[in-house]
DNA sequence: CGGGATCCAGGCTGATACTG
DNA sequence: CAGTATCAGCCTGGATCCCG
C-alpha cells in the first residue's frame, strides 16, 4: 500500500470558488480585516468568505487573530505553514501562462475561452 | 488589466472527481484503451470517464487515437504537452505529502481525516 | 467496444434576513 | 463589524438504457 500520491490533497485545499481570490488577497495585502476582504472581492458573500476561510484556516493556510471588542475585530493573514506553498503556487502560475499560450495556438485568440481569473475579478472589483 | 495569475486555469485541468486518477493511470501505463481504464479504475461508469477523458483531451493533456474497425479501438496517452505538467505534479504531489505530515502534527492522527487518495483508490482496484 | 442520451439525487453556491 | 440561519437554484456526478 504505497500512499506516495498526495496531490489531491493539495486540490483540496485549493478547490472551492474562492479560495485563490482569497489567499492572493491574503499573499499580496498580508493581514487584512474580515471587511476589507468583503472590499477587496465585492461579488462574495459574507456566507462564503467565512466558509472558505474558515476552510483554508482548518488546512492552517490562513490564521484568524479575534480582538475581543465592540464592535468586534477580525483579522485573516498566511501563517508559515500557507507560505510555504508560495514557490509550487508561483510554478502553477507559470505553467498556467504557459498553457494559455498553448492552447491559444491551438484554437486561436479568439473570444469565448477567456476564463475570468481572479486577477480580473480583482481588476473589476476597483472599477 | 494585469493578468498574471493563472493558476486557476490549472486547478481547471485538474478538477473533476477522476482526473488525477485518470492522469496518473496514463502516466504510469503509457498509451491505454477506454476499456482497460474502465478496468483500472473500477468504480468509474462510462460516462465520466468518456466525460473527464473529453476535457483533458480540449485542454491537450491526453490524446485520443481512434482505430476506425469493428470491434472499435481507442487508446489514450498523455501528450508532450501534457508531461510538461509532470514536474508540478510532483512538486504538487511533495507539497501534499509534507502538508498531511503538519496536519497530522497539529491534530494528531487520528482516523476520521484520511481522505482516500488515488494510489488508494487503485490499490483497492488491485484486489 | 466505446461510447451517447436521459433522468435523478446530492452538494455547492447565492440571496436574503437576523444577531451579539 | 463579523458573522449565523434558512431557503432556493444550479451544477456535478451516478445509474440506467440505448446505439453503431
Amino acid at each position: 500500500m504505497h500512499t506516495d500520491c498526495k496531490f489531491e490533497t493539495v486540490l483540496e485545499i485549493l478547490v472551492g470558488k474562492w479560495k485563490p481570490v482569497i489567499m492572493f488577497q491574503l499573499f499580496t495585502n498580508g493581514t487584512m480585516r474580515f471587511s476589507e476582504l468583503q472590499r477587496a472581492i465585492p461579488a462574495i458573500t459574507k456566507k462564503m468568505l467565512t466558509q472558505q476561510l474558515r476552510e483554508l484556516e482548518y488546512h492552517d493556510i490562513v490564521h484568524r487573530k479575534v480582538y475581543h471588542q465592540i464592535p468586534p475585530k477580525v483579522e485573516y493573514s498566511i501563517t508559515e505553514h500557507g507560505r510555504s506553498m508560495g514557490t509550487i503556487m508561483e510554478a502553477l502560475n507559470d505553467w498556467g501562462r504557459f498553457h494559455t499560450a498553448h492552447l491559444n495556438q491551438l484554437y486561436g485568440e479568439d473570444e469565448g475561452r477567456q476564463s475570468e481569473t481572479f486577477v480580473d475579478a480583482i481588476d473589476n472589483a476597483a472599477e
